[in-house]
DNA sequence: TAAAGTGTTCGACGGAGGTCGATCACCATG
DNA sequence: CATGGTGATCGACCTCCGTCGAACACTTTA
């Protein structure tokens, strides 16, 4: 699963549009934002994104709190903010969270109705794990 | 996750006992075949062994028919018979299937309700994924 | 404009894991 | 006992990816 923006070169071209008509006042950054619906997302992206503990932690604590309540910086992560920014790159592509610029912050939203309705029950499987677990593989 | 049999190092003793308490005539090489109770599987190594789609092939071929009736080498799989038996250790180990000897052959079944029980919807999600797929990632 | 805050991108590194050929162990059959 | 079949194990290779520091881009605030 390759992350890099220039990475669209798929065969079949996505039938999701991102419903971005409206051609409002968006911050530069917002451009290189691309999203990836989760119908249009494989099971194996969908496994191999949750199958890491990081952005595991990062769809829990998520669902902790209200939809764009949460900056990319306010998570509590064993990593420094260049792998954080990569990880929050893969939970994007496979459709498991939203971001929106908010000033200097990108705040996030799970997609949870839309991601349930691909993936039954998975979400569920990783809110339903609990917390910590610093010793796990 | 290793899967080499003499990596049984972990600090807590598992629960589930293998229930092996029959003193039964057992094959030599069936005394190698440690399995691990899906209960005690953890859900990074649940999605992790998942993630796979060669592993995913075998889980569905194997919920395709009735228990004990498919060999290791009578599943469809693009690898050599080496990494063959790899992915099947490694299912083995994540509590997905389990095994038994029946002559020089060594018979499979998919571990459905304990699984299920364990991880409520991810079985389902697998099987559910449309066959084959060859290109994806 | 300068400085601080937030997040991405880049290049590099290291470990984990999927893959293979070769070999070995066990079982069945002649 | 010899042979063939099945599957595990070993060592090696190679790709993928999680990780980091450094640099960059954008935004806000002083």
């Amino acid at each position: 699963m390759n992350v890099r923006p220039e990475s669209n070169t798929s065969s079949t071209p996505p039938p999701h549009l991102p419903d971005e008509g409206h051609t409002q006042s968006q911050s530069q950054r917002a451009r290189n934002l691309s999203h990836v619906h989760p119908a249009d997302v494989t099971l194996s992206d969908a496994l191999t994104a949750l199958a890491d503990p990081v952005r595991r932690t990062i769809v829990k604590e998520l669902a902790g709190g209200p939809d764009w309540t949460r900056a990319c910086g306010t998570f509590d992560l064993p990593v420094t903010k260049a792998t954080r920014s990569h990880h929050f790159a893969v939970l994007r592509q496979a459709g498991v969270i939203e971001q929106r610029d908010a000033g200097s912050r990108r705040l996030n939203r799970l997609r949870r109705p839309e991601f349930d309705a691909a993936f039954p029950g998975l979400l569920d499987l990783v809110l339903s794990e609990r917390r910590a677990d610093p010793g796990e593989s």
